[in-house]
DNA sequence: CTGAAAGCGCTTACAG
DNA sequence: CTGAAAGCGCTTACAG
């Protein structure tokens, strides 16, 4: 592969000057000059490496995101917002998944660090993420989802608990008094916050009859205990789900059961996947600022000199036929 | 942030020994020496800077993956089975989206080259993808679907033509009589194979009547087509999908209209998502071989010396209660 | 406007 | 077993 030296000897000059020419500076070229090196560069088809480039200037202009479950949509639809954020902004998304694994999540990390990327963007798989590692090397860090304030970390959330509260006193005011919240499954913030906003819609209305069950968050899961949940001859008559991805096992759990939804059974999901809109019925569900998550998290990790950052960003609730609108 | 001078120093030994000792090689240290090696490191919290790592030693253990839409549950499949394999080779993937834009998929083509990564696995969103300049850079390209053998790349791919008659048959062997095609959008290979397989299978059986329509690959855009197609007079008995993505489509477009499936209107996918059998009713589906995929992808571009490959993988019919089993 | 040279942080023959 | 030194391919003050 032909390098900066390579072109500068075809075009009769100095490799200072193709890096002046291939950088638009910090020196002035001559028209003439200029056009030798570009077609130099052509004739060789001469590609910078990256890898020199950021060695040198200090700065790799990329950025990674660490998601729990890259075929989950949600972090699907995450990741592509992020990128195009990422892209708006000159840099390039490196994309890593940690398969709901503490130690693969460990290890993007490290590698990450190791890259030397500008920021990371991170959605844990863990209620306290060992995030001490990219602080010490002085790489920002913005999560997606409630963080410790004490963590060496910029946070970039809704607000859980009251759009958790939201949706449940929704399915409330459709009168349904038996209510079922099927959360992710080990006691973490988000859980916690899912079922502190469900509570708290439960207890301001008196005579409603609660249940609460957990599972993985995939699926395949929640359609399991789900399953086995709306066969109990006291089950839910409607259901506040803490994600899309669970949310669409249960109505699969629903059909195969043979109950109908909402008529049988109402669901409530989270997340507000594009999908969905699409599933059968279309899924109530609470709507994250994808858009927003995405493009103020590269604003902050391509502004590090602000400082850290904990914002809290709109939610909206999207009715749709599941709960029985 | 500590270079391997800071180590060396700390231990009172060369960079060289660091390396040797955080390499395993290529030469042999002292077992006191590499203690005082490995304490020095852990005190100054020593990261090596992978980018220098890989400039000096020429390559970067790392693997790109382009896809056309990260969104896509087959492509976040894909993209979890390909990292898998990636990282049991010891390397990193870097996923790339290219959003089914043509220039996206050229931009990362160029960025991925300039990173010098080791391979690339592409899934591209054009029938003719322009893969000429990684190659001219040496870095090997393997396809995940057909690709002209003319093409300076390998490829991996199922049989669609024959996988698309499987499943067009499996229609006329339920006895329906009128039959439909949703493809991709343009006069892509894929979807001439896709098409091909499917009046192969109408051809061999006198009197059915068969029908064609296009949609973007979305479950979006599929559900507007379908919606407009499911309402026509003599709208089709069933459907053959290009995609699982399209076909969920369908599914939400069916049920929006009331129809039941598969007593309305049969429904067969392509993919074989985890998401398919999720689906309401469950999706029945042709199964790409996700995990061999992944696997010969990255054996083969980890041993580029074997050359160019071309293989047809075995796919599989997964049936389901969509298409009325 | 242009070039010689130092430096980014590693790896690796080479010499001892 | 260990170290001094060259080199990977860039960028960027510095001098002219």
């Amino acid at each position: 592969m032909p390098t900066g030296r390579d072109v500068a000897e075809r075009a009769g000059t100095s490799t200072a000057v193709v890096s002046y020419v291939f950088n638009n500076g910090p020196r002035n070229v001559s028209a003439a000059t200029r056009e030798r090196v570009l077609k130099a560069a052509a004739e060789l088809n001469y590609r910078p490496n990256a890898l020199a480039r950021a060695l040198s200037a200090g700065r790799t202009l990329s950025v990674g995101l660490i998601v729990p479950d890259i075929a989950n949509p949600y972090f699907g639809e995450l990741a592509r917002a992020v990128e195009d954020a990422a892209t708006g902004h000159g840099r390039l998304l490196l994309i890593a998944n940690s398969a709901g694994d503490e130690d693969q999540e460990q290890r993007h990390l490290t590698s990450l660090i190791e890259r030397r990327v500008d920021g990371i963007v991170l959605v844990s798989v863990s209620d306290a993420p060992r995030i001490a590692a990219p602080a010490e090397a002085g790489i920002p860090v913005v999560a997606l989802h409630p963080l410790d304030l004490e963590q060496p970390a910029s946070s970039l959330t809704i607000d859980y608990d009251r759009a958790a509260e939201e949706a449940t006193k929704h399915l409330i005011d459709h009168g349904y008094t038996s209510i079922g919240a099927l959360t992710g499954p080990s006691d973490s913030a988000g859980s916690r916050q899912h079922l502190a906003g469900f509570t708290r819609a439960i207890l301001r209305q008196p005579g409603i009859r609660s249940s609460h069950r957990r599972s993985e968050t995939s699926r395949a899961d929640a359609a399991a205990v789900a399953r086995a949940w709306l066969q109990e001859p006291d089950r839910p008559r409607a259901i506040y789900v803490a994600t899309d991805e669970q949310a669409f096992g249960v109505l699969s759990a629903a059909a195969e059961l043979g109950l109908a939804v909402p008529a049988d059974v109402a669901v409530v999901g989270f997340d507000g996947t594009a999908h969905s809109r699409y599933a059968v019925p279309p899924l109530s569900t609470v709507r994250q600022p994808i858009e927003m998550l995405a493009t103020r998290a590269i604003e902050v990790l391509t502004a590090p000199e602000a400082g850290q950052v904990h914002e809290t960003l709109p939610h909206h609730f999207q009715a749709r036929a599941s709960c029985g609108c």
